[in-house]
DNA sequence: AAGTTCTGCAACCGCTAGTTA
DNA sequence: CTAACTAGCGGTTGCAGAACT
């Protein structure tokens, strides 16, 4: 079957809304193989009818076990103001500040925050004040262009948190446990990752594969092999009960990969 | 209790910047 | 150099559950 077609089937295939808790598994289960960066590669791979990108916003959003759940904390929502009055709706720089955020959580509690404002304004205001409609327009000030150039000397090279989980987390994770995984062998620099602030010190995901192709082109092959079954192994140390083990979240069932035995792909 | 409105959040869409061949 | 591809970003939508009437 040729590309082109094989292209077709794959748009024709593709799932969308809501995952569902066995897609979950299976995806945290390949990004845990081959780390968060190949998201195509993985969406194709993993058997998922879901596109790379729908792949990458579930892990970014959702699954990634840096994840804090819950509602915001005052000194959280402190921030997020202070940060917004600065950067506008640069909701991904926000998020980098916050750590266990996402941008998407940020812009979410960003409209509430501002449709809430908008409602007390208007309250504080006589009725006949024409505020009306605020809250669909959550941009009403912060698309001004300004923000954009205000603060030239804010921009640093920092990461999203998100940005250097997978494969680097999991190596963090290693770090601290037994286990050989993959990465940690090829790369023991990338275990010294400043973790505290993810500013410094950072090794990115790029160099990682880098290694990883440089050593498979030296014969030097992972402990998975991408070319052979897709059989989903929890061959890293980093448990993936952890990732569940989040607030407000509960544990899912012994059998992580194969629940009731069905098979995944 | 039933219907309606509100709220919070997950997910999609379209665009852009960066990377690769 | 450039075209194609991919990841990431910001905006928007749709839905489920809570709150209200």
């Amino acid at each position: 079957m040729g590309q082109d077609q094989d292209d077709m089937m794959m748009m024709m295939m593709t799932r969308k809304g809501p995952w569902t808790e066995q897609e979950d598994v299976q995806l945290i289960s390949f990004v845990n193989m081959f780390g968060d960066r190949r998201w195509d590669f993985i969406a194709k791979v993993s058997g998922l009818k879901r596109s790379g990108k729908s792949c990458r916003l579930r892990w970014v959003n959702y699954l990634h076990p840096g994840l804090k759940r819950g509602k915001m904390t005052p000194q959280e929502e402190r921030r997020i103001v202070e940060l917004h009055s600065k950067w506008g709706n640069r909701w991904s720089r926000i998020a980098r500040k916050l750590p266990g955020r996402t941008d998407n959580e940020i812009k979410n509690y960003w409209r509430t925050h501002m449709r809430k404002e908008a409602q007390e304004k208007k309250r504080a205001l006589s009725p006949s004040s024409s505020l009306s409609d605020f809250s669909s327009h959550s941009s009403i000030c912060t698309n001004n262009p300004t923000f954009d150039s205000i603060n030239p000397m804010m921009e640093t090279d920092e990461k999203n948190f998100y940005d250097t989980g997978g494969l680097e987390m999991l190596i963090i994770t290693n770090s601290r446990s037994s286990n050989t995984s993959p990465i940690k062998s090829i790369d023991a620099t990338a275990t010294s990752v400043n973790s505290s602030e993810g500013d410094d010190g950072y090794t990115s995901m790029d160099e990682i594969w880098k290694n990883i192709d440089s050593l498979e082109k030296d014969g030097i092959r992972p402990m998975f092999d991408t070319s052979n079954e897709m059989t989903p192994l929890p061959i890293w140390d980093y448990s993936l009960n952890t990732l569940w083990m989040m607030d407000g979240h509960e544990e899912i069932g012994s059998n992580m990969f194969f629940p009731d035995n069905k098979r995944v792909i």
